[in-house]
DNA sequence: CATGAATGAGTCTTCATTCAT
DNA sequence: TATGAATGAAGACTCATTCAT
């Protein structure tokens, strides 16, 4: 199991070793049940080596995460076709995004799951990833508006819970296809340009869906 | 702190104590920075006693999976109005289904982050859960679109995606809902049903979103 | 060795037993070369309930000194007679401090060498001790002379010097003692009492040593 | 930071480089703390390097405690003006020790505190030096006595206490000298003078102070 | 002569868990 | 019923020390 032991190896090609390790044991095991101990015994190196290059567990979970949001983003940037429609461009990029997600579940699992449950500062290096993405999916769900009406229905705040809901839900079918034996990442890139773009749809043309009238609603706020 | 000291309690409360005390700190800490000793000195009780109760840590995160997967399948079930349409009663459905995981964040967080991050045994009892809701969903739909057409387009396998993106977003709009200061249970819930039912009805009227063609799709495959 | 070991102890007297094993270690190895394994060892407990009582090593070392600060404190003003005249209190006082000293070893090792050397945390807090030391010194140095002259010969700034360099010399004395065979506290008291007291007697009376003339003196300052 | 980094210097040249990082490091963090990376780094050399001229922690250390102490006994001896009187020998000698000590603090904290605080090996590197200076005090004031009467009321043990005592002093004043800012290496020794030689030639004249009778002296023995 | 790469051994610290009362 | 006292096991982190180049 592993790579191949092979000692003295520059320092740069031992770092992502070491990271390789990371995600993989991170994702699996979780942030806090990970131990360092296993980490460096998956990458084939002495404990000490992995402090000495990564300095502490905290920052060598940081650079987990950072190195995943890089590869995520960039495979996304990489599958959208600037040349083609908002739709088009949308189905390009859930494609890449799911077959990024699906090849890399342990990286998504870090990103996804863990980055998010243990603490704040690393929360934060994915939030940043997130609304990157958000941005990107809003400035698409307005062009596709624009691209229906000159005068939009839709409001920005709209704009962006619609993109809100859109990358949430292509986060969950990560985990679903991620998941489940025999779908493709086609498949659910499929599914979600079905359920949500022909509703975007109808919504531009101004048939939006709308809640029947009620008396009350009662404000939210945490119990406990 | 905690609740206040009250000695020779009936062992029924002193359980619930001790379940509210635990999917609090568990919610905020995680599962594995999550120590016994807060939640003992957090539930006004010895560590002893807990142990005494629930057994182990391990029960104990059971308990509150269980106590909390019950609570939130049954505010959803008491939330839908079984007297209305399809599409009525997935609103009612999703609008309490955001009014309880607003109000309980530390018990969404139990069930939507920690108990799937932690092992299968703990996911699996949240998976059961989850699964319940999808099925029901599937349900809606399917019914739906027998409401539009005698003859659906939709297949079992089409139905059962759509709902899986469906309570996908819904999730991840709770998690939203619950960070984002001035979003209510009701916004979150209209602009779910904004997002995908009016899409859903196109795809039932007959005219579904349809990808452009291409030559080639690539398995997904886990790189590591 | 150590103590017959004795289970389930109430808190305080198992922490007094804590404290001796940790003056006893930190007095032998000095405060790093100490290992908690070790101190827990002596004590007869296991380490977790050393972290317990006493919280970390830090915490351990500082309760150390400042228990052992307060004991020499005490045992040195419990010897002066305040009915004496100065030069009997300085006496007395004096048999006190190496009685104490020769019968502590350990302590004393831990508050004149240890606690001196790791981090100004500790010095401070021997510091505090002694400076309360050299003012009372420096009160029946001044008393003293009171007792010799109306007018005394001896400026404020000269008692402080002269008191540092009685304590000082009585900390040497103290470890001399500990270290040479067959050497008395009621020798070493009468050892510095003779070196001392009757110099000052004649500095009281208004014949000080005086340096022979010289040109010039070198400032000094730290090489490095 | 450190020294300017030049390759290829002679072998005596970077061991006394090594050593002038080394007592720095000692000197401040103390022998436990000091990491042999900081001292390497310090050097300005690589850690093997340092493993190759000085073989290890213990050796490197030992060799800072004979320099220094080397360094020190000369600064005295070439201090001391030995067509003095015994007091002006003893004056000249205490003024280039306090020179010493104040110009190389570092070097004094090795020899002083870390050397005494880890473990016999080193403490009796140090002894010896302090051994050869104590004798060269107790023949100065045997030789004062010898000036005051032919028949020395001195006896050889009375003068050796009397050294340590002396030696003693002058080390506690070369700590507070080095501590205190605006105390001069002249003002220590004057202190110092004043406060020992006085003291020293009136007992020399046959008025030794003495205790008041008591009755009872116990045995001095360490309690643990 | 000089060093980047690498590690065995050990330290502090924490936590789930259990007695004895 | 309830708890103060106690621990085995394990994890993060550091350091003196050595190869291979």
């Amino acid at each position: 199991m592993g790579a191949v032991k092979a000692r003295r190896m520059p320092r740069a090609v031992r770092e992502q070793q070491m990271l390789d390790a990371a995600v993989r044991i991170f994702g699996q095991r979780g942030y806090t049940a990970a131990s360092m101990d296993e980490i460096a015994e998956l990458a084939g190196v002495s404990k000490p080596l992995v402090y000495l290059y990564l300095n502490s567990k905290e920052d060598l979970f940081t650079a987990c995460i950072r190195r995943e949001a890089r590869a995520l983003t960039e495979a996304v940037r990489a599958g959208v076709r600037p040349d083609l429609s908002a739709d088009g461009q949308l189905w390009t990029g859930l494609r890449a995004f799911f077959t990024h997600t699906a090849r890399n579940a342990d990286a998504w699992a870090v990103l996804h799951l863990q980055a998010r449950t243990h603490g704040e500062r690393f929360a934060a290096e994915v939030t940043a990833m997130r609304e990157e993405i958000v941005a990107f999916v809003t400035q698409l769900i307005t062009a596709a508006a624009r691209d229906v009406h000159r005068d939009p229905h839709l409001s920005e705040g709209e704009a962006a819970g619609l993109a809100e809901a859109l990358v949430g839900a292509a986060e969950s079918l990560a985990d679903w296809a991620g998941t489940t034996e025999g779908v493709t990442a086609k498949q659910a890139a499929a599914t979600l340009m079905n359920f949500a773009w022909a509703g975007l749809g109808d919504l531009m043309t101004g048939r939006p869906w709308s809640p029947p009238r009620e008396p009350e609603t009662e404000p939210v706020a945490q119990a406990g």
